[in-house]
DNA sequence: ACCGAAGTTAGAACGGATTCTAGTAAGTGT
DNA sequence: ACACTTACTAGAATCCGTTCTAACTTCGGT
């Protein structure tokens, strides 16, 4: 449920050969193709490291827990909307417009895959980890309503946190099945009309 | 991670006889004493039943999976805040004053029991449960900020739900030590003034 | 008071995450 | 090249949620 990348596979450093890179990659590469089948439970960890090449023990030795493996999964997902979103900026015109338009677009691109989906959000939320999804979702948020994360004041960072909190409850919702695309799409506006109302233009 | 309770224990009809009244009682209170010490590590099946006196078997006939046996917890502790509030309605004049004084109440309260709380959060946030917190906690907050849930329109619907979903996340910070109580009520309440801004008071 | 259905019990059994062990391979410094 | 630390492997072992089994009890109807 913990464990802190210390040594082995920190994101970046800690990787000494390039074996151990491919290795990583490896891993990541069939735990995610897992999930995207039936979700968390077909992503076991026997199954992983079977797929990837590896023994179990290598596989607990690069992600102490199944946990960590899944946040590692997000953590790639989250960088292919970062640079989908540097490719191809949103075009609204009001901060709200834009923040909307990036987490309805995070939104498809989640849909896309709903078992990964699934697993990978609630795995999220479980997780002890260190600037999970939460945290780097406002960042983005920040960003996109066109303020750099340092210029902002606290409010504005709590409103931007706040907006992608009731992003993610309206994910989870849908992933129940109670929510359809337009009804978050719908819902989020109203949020978002109201929280990033006074940022400027 | 399913399972309605369809025949046996529901909250309310299904329960026979007296003794089945007292089990059930009886595995709650034993599930939420073992939780409010090591949290849902300490809470296990095998634990709880034998706690409570009966049999493993009877446990999951009482509630058939762990999540269902949490989600109960969860409920009555939730009946405890509302008999709170009933007892001592929240005393700010504006709906948003209102509504983050019932949010830090349940705030107090769950911090009280810190593994618990987690476990219980957690739980929750995982279930595919029907109305488990969210809805609940929207609707409580509907009302103390003054409109009846049938009275509510969308907006406003959308609107204190967003709240707790903010509420939820923020917890969920502090479960993780990375928000104290003035903290959130802080960020409660920068989020709380803008999403309830126009409710009327 | 008696019967069958439904509820309970003790305990074994199964599945998947995690841990542990002993031995083998790879990488580093001298 | 040699010694040594570190990484990897195969597989057994452990822990806990959940399921299954067979026998025992309790309850409602007669």
């Amino acid at each position: 449920m913990e464990a802190v990348q210390d040594l082995p596979p920190g994101t970046a450093p800690g990787l000494r050969t390039k074996s151990q890179l491919q290795r990583r990659r490896r891993i990541l590469q069939a735990a995610a193709a897992l999930a995207s089948r039936g979700g968390v439970e077909a992503m076991q960890m026997r199954t992983v490291a079977e797929r990837a090449g590896v023994a179990l023990g290598t596989l607990y030795r690069y992600f102490p827990s199944k946990m960590d493996l899944v946040v590692a999964v997000v953590g790639e997902e989250l960088d292919m909307l970062e640079s989908s979103i540097a490719r191809r900026p949103p075009a609204a015109l009001t901060p709200d417009g834009r923040a909307v338009d990036v987490l309805m677009r995070a939104t498809r691109g989640l849909m896309r895959e709903p078992e990964l989906a699934d697993a990978l959000i609630r795995a999220l939320i479980l997780a002890d980890v260190e600037l999970p999804f939460g945290d780097r979702m406002a960042g983005l948020l920040l960003r996109v309503a066109g303020l750099s994360e340092a210029a902002a004041d606290e409010e504005q960072a709590v409103l931007a946190a706040s907006l992608g909190a009731v992003w993610v409850q309206e994910l989870l919702e849908m992933l129940r099945g109670r929510r359809t695309y337009e009804d978050i799409q719908r819902r989020i506006e109203i949020a978002a009309s109201r929280l990033l109302a006074d940022f400027p233009a």
